[in-house]
DNA sequence: AACTACATTATAATAATTCTAAACTATTGA
DNA sequence: TCAATAGTTTAGAATTATTATAATGTAGTT
């Protein structure tokens, strides 16, 4: 039994069908030891790699689309010019290496939960990010 | 004495001379009761109406950038395709309303300090930003 | 196998931002 | 005051990131 029995099953659990696109995406993403932050151009790399031949850039973007829409994936802005990825879609944080624009989680241990004491009227909260941003002490930032 | 002589003195104090385009913007953008969150094609509009003619999209970009390396503004990402520039330059956090796509300031009565229990080795911190996503409770997110 | 619905692809279109080079303007100092 | 110069604005071109299009391909179903 091939090991991306895995991902095809999980693909047509949530409804998207099981391409060689997205089978392959799945393996470069979720078969590995911890998850970890990519941008759509790290990725397309990675799966041209991965398959030893072109993917499509617009079947990426919409294959990402698609993971995150179905909970695969978390996007995490860090200004309008820096976007990642994340596959860990559990609530966490970040610290963001000004750098090496490198992007880090937070584990539980590094930071208190966010206490919020008053919420707007009528609304839920859907998400609490903190970003963290950091620097080596001689660094010129922006 | 004309009321953007306050505006001129503080253009040189940080060293932008003090065009016409610049004191315009500083106007719509500071001299204002409250402090307030826009995007570029916000304050386009803005300033064409104050000025009564148009004004380069280039330069709006330009003195937006020139204003916030010297510290008058500050740029919040919701995500890759919503940015927004926040004049109150302080340390705050915001929600953001995903129904009406409004971003709201907290104050420091909404939520608690963020405590950071550990940092990177050799990188201080330059910001801690928690963005709390808010949507109505039968709301379909994302 | 054949049908249908969805997916992928290359390319075109769009949108957001930055670049360019010419014209303009604030500042400096004679 | 006036010219020199250094920085600024501008329209439009260039670039970049993302999305749309329409033809071709593929998975799922009968």
């Amino acid at each position: 039994m091939p090991k991306n029995c895995n991902f095809i099953e999980k693909l047509r659990e949530v409804g998207l069908r099981p391409t060689k696109q997205r089978v392959n995406m799945c393996e470069v993403l979720f078969n590995r030891e911890k998850t970890f932050h990519f941008t759509i151009n790290d990725l397309v790399k990675m799966i041209s790699e991965k398959m030893n031949q072109k993917i499509s850039l617009a079947t990426v973007y919409n294959t990402v689309h698609a993971f995150e829409k179905k909970g695969y994936l978390k996007e995490i802005s860090i200004d309008s010019h820096k976007s990642y990825f994340d596959t860990n879609t559990s609530a966490h944080h970040h610290f963001f290496d000004e750098d090496t624009n490198e992007l880090i989680d937070c584990d539980e241990n590094d930071i208190d939960p966010v206490n919020i004491k008053k919420n707007i009227t009528g609304k839920k909260i859907n998400s609490v990010e903190v970003l963290i941003k950091v620097a080596s002490d001689n660094h010129n930032q922006k």
